[in-house]
DNA sequence: TCATACAATTAGACAGTGTTCAATAACAAT
DNA sequence: ATTGTTATTGAACACTGTCTAATTGTATGA
């Protein structure tokens, strides 16, 4: 109930509008039970981030189970991911504006989903570099992190372009390039 | 003295750990004072991420100075940032975490810092792209961004990489890759 | 020198926030 | 019915951003 609830929170209000007692209270809770079930504001915020992860990871699961390998499914892949940051902003937007104090690191089982969601741009790129895993597993590294980086860029009006069209232009620009040096 | 008072919070406790109130008691003043002069605090981590941005140009401009084409400056000032984010890492990350309300956009005096900031890649890239200064500009937008996102999972543990010198060889591996296929 | 006008500064309030914890309520098993 | 366990509460604490009336300071003109 309360992941929900704040995952509503941000969704329509964005993060800097949520605060655990507006959970409590739209879950008809009290803001003592709500930190006897997650312990702090920190851990309630990573639960949430968890669902938006899930929720990508679906998608490109889905997009994964029509195409998987080619040099155009990775373009699919990113299309998603932009498409994804676009219609949820703030939940996606959450997921990195989340600022855990300094000297702690992510739980384990948070980190198993990123890793995840990496791990999926590896097997469509394994054809692209000789089946040489290793080189797919850079290569997915690289790729993921640049359109993230274009993506968060572009959305937060860091870049001097307008619409996700050019986001798109920039990370198609991206994949076609690298993949040429890469499998060159 | 706001400005710097509040850079030195963030840069040692990082951006969670900094409050307008905590400024206003380092410069021995009243957080009413604060807000006649800057208005909210929204306004104040504006004006102190500023200064990252004109602390980092500066360092860009420094490497520029020494080297102005191919490929190895684009890797130096690469690595200027990436030294730049590790080593400031709290001001760093105060750039991207601070999420302004939704529906409210960047003035305009910050906007210009950004873009300055971006348009250095410009210049090296010329010569890799036949001069041709619209394919320099998305060049060095798609570099940039995919460097900031490398950076950015690399030093927030969302890659499954560890130390510096990693994030160096993706970024690497990313302009030797990407300028191999523009140009081609 | 004094009075006036304007700017800077303050104290204090308001409505929130995250966090903790003794006390209570609910419920299961004996 | 009594115990032990768990869930839930309410109130408190120390903060936070934000606003405003009142105060202090500081120049300028007579």
């Amino acid at each position: 109930m309360a992941i929900s609830a704040g995952q509503k929170i941000i969704n329509s209000k964005g993060l800097s509008a949520f605060s655990a007692r507006k959970v409590a209270r739209d879950i008809g809770y009290t803001i003592g039970t709500l930190y006897n079930v997650f312990g702090s504001h920190e851990n309630l915020i990573l639960h949430i981030n968890a669902t938006t992860l899930d929720d990508m990871n679906a998608l490109m699961v889905e997009q994964l189970s029509k195409q998987i390998n080619g040099k155009s499914t990775i373009k699919k892949l990113a299309s998603c991911y932009i498409n994804f940051a676009e219609h949820n902003y703030n939940r996606w937007r959450a997921l990195f504006n989340h600022s855990l104090p300094s000297n702690t690191s992510l739980p384990d089982w948070y980190e198993k989903k990123i890793k995840k969601l990496f791990s999926i741009l590896e097997a469509p790129l394994l054809p692209l570099v000789n089946n040489n895993s290793k080189k797919a597993k850079q290569a997915a590294q690289t790729i993921w992190a640049s359109i993230h980086g274009i993506c968060e860029l572009g959305l937060t009006d860091k870049l001097d372009i307008v619409g996700t069209t050019s986001i798109q232009t920039l990370t198609d620009s991206l994949i076609d390039n690298y993949i040429a040096g890469v499998s060159a």
